[in-house]
RNA sequence: GCCCUCGUAGCUCAGUGGAUAGAGCACCGGCCUCCGGAGCCGGGUGCGCAGGUUCGAGUCCUGCCGGGGGCGCCA
C-alpha cells in the first residue's frame, strides 16, 4: 500500500478513536518542501481546531501522542510545527519501497494513472487556419496541445488529437485573391495575405483564375508544409478534420434545424439568429446573414455537433489563442442549446506570446515562422521553450536571449542527465558488470543524502502527473524533470555507481537507483515530446 | 465604456488558504588522478498600490494603477 495511504488511514483512525471523526478527504498530505518539515506532513489539527473549539497546536500534539503510541509502517517520529502541523519522519526504507514500485511499473507503468477512467477525450489544438505557414504562436500552442493530450493520456483519457482545418469561406477566398493578383503582378487586395511565400505559390499555380480554385490550391500546399513542421517538432494529428466536409455534408443545415426545432433560433432582419443570451451569453448571434450564408459559429456549433453527438466524445477540450477567447461564450451557449451539458466542453485559453521586437501577426507578413526558431534552437529545445511554464500567463520571448543561450536550456540538462545514465550502463559493460535481480540487491545500501534525495523525487512523479492532467498543466511534468535531472547529476558527483573503493553490493544497490532514475526521466521527457538520448 | 486575463528577484518564470516565497538565466567565487565539467558547491532587502475576509493571504473579495486580449450579419 502508498506510504501516503497507510498514514491518512492512521490519522482517521486515531482522530475517530479522540472523537474528532472527520471526512478521509479532508485529511490532506502533502510532502513538504523543507526536508526539515520531515517526509510528510498534514494541515488536518488546523483544519479541524475551530471546529471543535480548540487550540491547534493542543489538537495537534494530542494526535501525535495518539499516532506515536503504536507503530506505522516506516515512521520513525511524529511531530507537531509551526502553527499545528503534524510531520512524519520516515526511515529510508519507504524509499527503498519506492524504488521497487519504479521498478516493477517500469517505463509504461510507473505513475501511469486511471483517473481518467477511460473517458474518449478529444484535445483540439493548433487549428490555424491554412493560410500562411506556421508561427512560433501556432508552436507554441502546439507543444501544450500534445504534451497535454500525452500527460491526459497516462492518467488514464483515451485521447484523440484533433486539427480543425478552416478550408472554406472568405480566408480561403483572399488567399486564392491574393494568389491570382500576385500571378498576375498586381497588389493582393487590402485584407490579403502578403508574405513572400504567396508570391512562391502564385509561380506555382497554373490552374484557372478562379480564387476559391487558387484558394484550395494554396490551402493544400500549406496544409502540407504545416503538417511537415508540426512533425519536427513531435507533434501528430490523429485528425485533420476539414470544414469544407461539414458544410459539404449538410451537417450546418442539420445543425441549424436543430436549434430551431428546439426553440433556440429566431429571425430578424433577414437573418436567423441564435438565442444564445438564454445560455448566458452577453448577446444573441447570427447563425445566417441575411444573404443566406451560415457564420462561422453556425459551422463551429455543426463541428461541436458533430464531435459530441455524432463522434460521441465525452469530452473535449480546445486550446484557443486569448485571441478568440471572445467566441467562447456563443460556443458554449450553442453546444448547451444542443443539448449538449457545457462542462463537457473545456476551453483552453492560452496567453499570447510576444516576441521581443516582432508582432507576430499572419497578414503584417513580419510574423517569425516556427521552421526559424526550429532552425534555431533544435527541436527538442524549441518544443520546450514552450512547456517550461503555465499558457495562463502571458510570456515574452526574447529571440534573441533564446538562441544565444540555446544550450543553456533546461531540456539539455535533463537529456543529459538521461545520457549519462546510458554512459553508466557503457562502462558497466566494458567493465563486466552486470546488475543482479532486484530482489536480491540490498537496497538498504542506499542511505546517502543523495540517494535519498533522488528516491523522494521519484516518489512525487504519480503526483505530479495527476497534478498535470487535472490542471491541464504539462509544464508541471517539466518542473519535475529538471529536479529529478538535477538529484541525479547531485548524485552522480558524490556517488560513483563502480570504483575501487565502492562494494559489489553497493554498486547493485546503485545500478537499480540509477535505473529508476532513468525509467522516471524517460516517462517525463515521453510526456514532454522530447528525446531521450542515449549520448549527445 | 463593458468583459476576460496577467502584474512575484536585473531577466524568464514556479508557488490553486499554511511553516523561513523558490528555480533557471545573468553576475561573482570555488571544484576534474576515478562512471561524460552540457556537471557539482557557495553567494538574494523581490509578491504593482490600498483596503477587506481569515487563527493564517503571493494565493480569496473590493477598488485603483499598469500590460495583453476580446466586445461584427469577420474568421
Amino acid at each position: 500500500m502508498r506510504t501516503d495511504t497507510v498514514l491518512t488511514d492512521a490519522i482517521a483512525e486515531r482522530l475517530a478513536r479522540l472523537g474528532m471523526e472527520c471526512d478521509r478527504a479532508e485529511i490532506r498530505l502533502e510532502r513538504p518542501q523543507r526536508l526539515e518539515h520531515g517526509d510528510w506532513s498534514t494541515n488536518i489539527a488546523l483544519a479541524l481546531a475551530k471546529r471543535h473549539g480548540r487550540r491547534p497546536r493542543d489538537l495537534a500534539s494530542q494526535l501525535a501522542s495518539a499516532l506515536e503510541a503504536e507503530p506505522i509502517e516506516y515512521v520513525e517520529q511524529v511531530e507537531v510545527a509551526g502553527p499545528g502541523f503534524v510531520n512524519f519522519r520516515l526511515n529510508a526504507g519507504w524509499l527503498h519501497q519506492v524504488l521497487r514500485e519504479v521498478v516493477a511499473g517500469g517505463e509504461e507503468g510507473y505513475a501511469a494513472l486511471d483517473i481518467g477512467q477511460g473517458e474518449r477525450l478529444q484535445i483540439e489544438f493548433v487549428s490555424a487556419n491554412p493560410t500562411g505557414p506556421m508561427h512560433v504562436g501556432n508552436g507554441w500552442f502546439g507543444s501544450y496541445g500534445d504534451a497535454l493530450a500525452r500527460v491526459m493520456g497516462r492518467a488514464g483519457w483515451k485521447v484523440q488529437r484533433e486539427y480543425y482545418v478552416n478550408d472554406t469561406g472568405r480566408q480561403m477566398r483572399l488567399l486564392g485573391e491574393s494568389i491570382l493578383a500576385r500571378r498576375r503582378r498586381e497588389a493582393v487586395p487590402d485584407e490579403g495575405y502578403q508574405g513572400d511565400y504567396v508570391a512562391e505559390l502564385a509561380e506555382q499555380y497554373d490552374g484557372p483564375e478562379d480564387a476559391t480554385e487558387a484558394g484550395r490550391f494554396a490551402s493544400s500546399i500549406i496544409l502540407d508544409d504545416i503538417r511537415a513542421t508540426l512533425e519536427r517538432i513531435n507533434i501528430h494529428f490523429d485528425e485533420w478534420y476539414s470544414q469544407a466536409s461539414i458544410e459539404e455534408s449538410g451537417q450546418v443545415d442539420e445543425t441549424i434545424e436543430l436549434l430551431r426545432e428546439e426553440g433556440h433560433v429566431f429571425e430578424d432582419g433577414g437573418a436567423v439568429w441564435l438565442r444564445s443570451t438564454e445560455f448566458g451569453d452577453s448577446r444573441d448571434r447570427v447563425l445566417v446573414r441575411s444573404n443566406g450564408e451560415p457564420t462561422y459559429l453556425a459551422g463551429d456549433l455543426a463541428y461541436h455537433r458533430d464531435k459530441f453527438l455524432v463522434r460521441g466524445f465525452d469530452r473535449v477540450i480546445d486550446v484557443f489563442g486569448a485571441d478568440h477567447h471572445g467566441q467562447v461564450a456563443s460556443l458554449k451557449a450553442g453546444v448547451q442549446a444542443l443539448g449538449v451539458s457545457p462542462d463537457r466542453l473545456e476551453v483552453r485559453i492560452g496567453q499570447l506570446v510576444s516576441l521581443v521586437g516582432a508582432r507576430m501577426s499572419k497578414r503584417s507578413g513580419h510574423y517569425v515562422p516556427l521552421s526559424f526558431l526550429i532552425d534555431e534552437l533544435g527541436p527538442d529545445a524549441a518544443r520546450l521553450v514552450t512547456l517550461l511554464s503555465s499558457i495562463d500567463q502571458a510570456t515574452t520571448l526574447d529571440l534573441d536571449a533564446l538562441t544565444r543561450e540555446s544550450m543553456e536550456n533546461p531540456v539539455y540538462y535533463v537529456q543529459y542527465a538521461h545520457a549519462r545514465i546510458a554512459s553508466i550502463g557503457r562502462v558497466a559493460t566494458e567493465r563486466g558488470i552486470e546488475r543482479g535481480p532486484v530482489d536480491a540487491t540490498d537496497l538498504g545500501l542506499l542511505v546517502h543524502p543523495r540517494e535519498l534525495d533522488l528516491l523522494r523525487a521519484l516518489v512525487d512523479l504519480p503526483r505530479v502527473v495527476r497534478e498535470a492532467a487535472v490542471e491541464r498543466a504539462p509544464f508541471k511534468v517539466t518542473n519535475w524533470a529538471r529536479a529529478l535531472a538535477g538529484a541525479f547529476h547531485g548524485f552522480y558527483h558524490d556517488c560513483y555507481v563502480m570504483g575501487e573503493d565502492i562494494e559489489p553490493p553497493l554498486t547493485q544497490a546503485r545500478l537499480w537507483l540509477v535505473e529508476a532514475t532513468r525509467i522516471g526521466l524517460a516517462i517525463a521527457l515521453g510526456l514532454l515530446g522530447v528525446g531521450a538520448p542515449e549520448e549527445m
